[in-house]
Parts: structure tokens; C-alpha cells; sequence
DNA sequence: TAGTGGTCTAGACCACTAG
DNA sequence: TAGTGGTCTAGACCACTAG
């Protein structure tokens, strides 16, 4: 009866079952470090398969409710409170549409201390070091520079310098799946060189973001920091539970 | 033979087909938008059942490396190069350890414009506003303002306050899998009561974050900022790409 | 030893796609 | 119409857990 129900609706069983157990667990009725019925049981209670059960379980926990425990059961999760996903692209980071790309130099150079650290090169190394400046209306709005190992057989593109985001630009003979990246973020304010470039005073309060771009073997390719005055740019980050569509 | 040797190494076929397929995508054999084999043809190529195979790409396909269309087959997934998992936790944000909390105040009072602004309530009603300072080797080291809807029925425990993360202070009662969070981060510098209280020089780079929290049936059941000095507090996030061990 | 989840099979029927 | 993925079954055998 209960299937007869739900295959006229279309809902497959796997997906309704998950539903039920899914509601269970935000009404609390079921609460985190909980045990939820085993397979078996619940291939009982809702007259299918186990191997379908094992789907709805699965669902569940790829979205985060349970983790099962081999020889024990499924456990009911304690959600990470702490994560969040962020999206950061440094060419759609501020809310204004950057109408203009200024290139103020692209320059074969010896890395200071801090690029090598962060490069993970040797002293006798080059870098390359791209320094440009984003407009929008007329005003700037990302200063941005970004270094990376100097390779010979590899010329500079400059059309590739305007218009690609850094990944693109440094791993663009790598498949984008065997790259990691690292973001850190911080506050710091507009002074020196800074004040001129962004046209701000001194002391002006800043976004600092540095990216930093790392293959499968470990190779850090790619190191960058962009400035960003306050007023242009909210970094904006959620709560990361992959839930499904009808909870929010 | 294939399904022998794989047997005594007690590697499961579902990972070894996967980690194969993962293989020709990371090498770029494979590339984004490319269709994989079907399902039948995976099946003759590793001597395996359909539903093995499908095991397989169901698990390539929640690490973000395929997706699936109904009628045409397996697409390789061209990945979001600007999506980032970040971890944050007001009672954890420092490298140093927090070793004293001192509450500067608990008050139930009528919003301001910017507090009602986020916790979409009306004008007459009352919000708690908790506020305190965090130290760590005696620096004061984070500043920390909290308000949510004043409820009388719910008494304001100390203890609480004192020990819980905003998430657990605000949603006690209700399901960790039923309510939303977000943040937002700034850079914002020191001034007015903020020189005083984090015992700064007027201008000092700040990071400001806010976070905001809200239920499944679209509450806004509490908002905070917390003001962190730039030289204590990075925040970090990295590539979000869910990859087996053995890559990284 | 009884119960749990983990892997795998061979088959069925379905809906969707595209020539 | 042939090929694709989507759902579901009834069964097998295994490794792990805990009394």
C-alpha cells in the first residue's frame, strides 16, 4: 500500500525513506550520537529491500545526518558547527562590476624571503611577478599582485594575464582536479606605495587575501596577495550542511 | 584474474574502478566535459556487475569529479575553481589560547535600526545584547557583541554565555541540522570604544565579523560582530574539492 | 554466537535521449 | 529504436562488534 502510494507520485522509496528519517533527526526525535534502527529493521518497517535502504542511508550520509559504524549500526551526527563553504574569485569579489584591468608590470625577479617561503624555492630561483591594479567607474579598487617559478620554455601571455583568474593562469596545463588552494585572510590598513595605487589616506582599512596554489606533488606554483579597500568588498561565507531543497 | 588479485589486497572493485577513473581525470586523459564510458561498458572493461560500477561513479560523482544525466551518461564535472571550505569558531578564531572572558554587560533593550535590519524584527520588540572581551596572556584580544530576540520565558544562564559558541548559545533547544549560518568578513580600524576596550591606537587594522543565525522556517534567532585585531587573528580556507587520501 | 554493516551479483523494469 | 542512466529486488558471503 505505502509503495503503491508512492511510485502513482514518483518519489522513489529510497528518497521518501531518507525523508522520514531525515525529519525524525531535525525534530530532534532522533539526536546526535543516537543509533537509528539497523538495516534490517528498517527493510521491515518500510516493506523494501535492504539494498534500498542502504541507498536512503547513504544519501544521508553523504548530506551529514549519520556516519555508520561497521559491525555497530548508524550513528545519528554531531554537526561541525565550525564550517562554513566561502566563494572567492579575485575577479568577482567586489559587488561593483570591475570595468578595467591595468597591467603595472609583469617582472623576471630574485624572490624576497617571504615569496621564497611561501613559494618554497631556492635563493638561486627567478620568480615572476605580476602587479596590476582593477577599476571600477574610474576608481581602483583591487590591487593585486601575484608570483610564481620562473620557467624559460614558458612565455608570458598577456591576454592570460587580464583575463584569467590565477588557477587558470598557473595551472593551465594542469587538470584542474590535482591542484589544492589556500586562502588566508586578514585586516591590515593602506600605507606607502598603497596609499598612491588605491588612491586612499593613510591608515585607510584594507582586506589582505592571499591565495596560494598547490599541485598533487606537493609543487607550490602560485603565491598572490590582493588588496582590497573596506568599502568594496564583504567576504561572504554559510554553514556548509548539504541539506535538501525543501529545508530551506 | 584482475578480481583475484584486487580480492587479496581486500581493496573493494567499487575503489579500485574508481581510483582508475579518477586517475585518467587527474592525468587530463579524461577532461572536463568529456562523457565517460557508460555504465555497461565499465562493467565489461573491469568484469564487474552494473551495480558495482555504479558504486563506483556515485562516489566519483559525490566528490564533485562526474555527474550524471539521465539518458546520455557520465560527464566529467568542470570544477569550481572559487569554492572554498573555511572553519571558524569566535571561541577559537586566535592562535593563542583564550585564557580569560570577562562579560561587559547583559542587556535586554529595544533594537537599533541595524540590529532589527538583521534580526528582522519589528520596532517594539526587545532584544538581548550581550557583550564581552576575550584575553589571551592578559591582551584583551577579541571584542564580541551578540544580540537575539528576548524571549521572558527563557532565563539568561551565565554559564552559558561564558562557555558556548554563538550556534550553541542561541539554538539550544532546537536540531543543529535545522538552522542556517552565515558570515561575513571585513576590515574595519580601531576607534572610539574599540581603542579602549581591545586597548588599541586609534586607527588600528581590525577584521570584523559577523555572523548570523537562522532557523529552517527562516527565523533570525541571533547576530553578532566580533572585532579581532589584525595581528592576532588570520582567517583560512582551502580548495574544497573532495579528494581521496592517496592525492594529497 | 547473533547482530551489524560492507561488498557484490544477475536480473528486472523504468524514463530519458537522440537518431 | 537502441542506448543511456535510475530504481529495485532477493540473495550470497564477508568482516566487525559485543555479550
Amino acid at each position: 500500500m505505502i509503495k503503491e502510494c508512492l511510485n502513482t507520485m514518483n518519489i522513489p522509496i529510497y528518497i521518501h525513506v531518507a525523508e522520514c528519517i531525515k525529519e525524525k533527526i531535525n525534530k530532534g526525535i532522533l539526536k546526535p550520537g543516537d543509533l537509528i534502527p539497523s538495516e534490517n529493521e528498517l527493510s521491515k518497517e518500510y516493506e523494501t529491500s535492504r539494498m534500498t535502504i542502504r541507498k536512503s542511508l547513504s544519501l544521508m550520509a553523504n548530506e551529514g545526518y549519520i556516519f555508520p559504524v561497521h559491525g555497530k549500526g548508524n550513528y545519528v551526527t554531531k554537526p561541525d558547527q565550525t564550517k562554513y563553504i566561502l566563494y572567492f574569485d579575485e575577479l568577482n569579489c567586489i559587488e561593483s562590476h570591475i570595468d578595467k584591468r591595468k597591467l603595472l608590470g609583469v617582472n623576471v625577479m630574485k624572490p624576497t624571503e617571504m615569496v621564497r617561503f611561501h613559494l618554497k624555492i631556492p635563493k638561486e630561483a627567478n620568480v615572476v611577478m605580476i602587479r596590476s591594479l582593477m577599476y571600477s567607474h574610474g576608481q581602483p579598487v583591487i590591487y593585486d599582485i601575484k608570483y610564481f617559478p620562473y620557467d624559460k620554455g614558458v612565455p608570458i601571455v598577456e591576454k592570460e594575464i587580464n583575463y584569467a583568474t590565477f588557477p587558470e593562469m598557473v595551472a593551465k596545463k594542469l587538470s584542474p582536479f590535482s591542484i589544492k588552494k589556500e586562502l588566508t585572510i586578514q585586516a591590515t590598513k593602506s600605507e606607502g606605495e598603497l596609499n598612491e595605487l588605491l588612491q586612499l589616506e593613510e591608515g585607510h582599512p584594507l582586506l589582505l587575501i592571499e591565495q596560494k596554489i598547490i599541485t598533487d606533488k606537493n609543487r607550490h606554483i602560485g603565491w598572490g596577495q590582493i588588496y582590497l579597500p573596506s568599502e568594496y568588498c564583504k567576504i561572504c561565507a554559510e554553514s556548509s550542511i548539504d541539506k535538501s531543497k525543501n529545508i530551506f
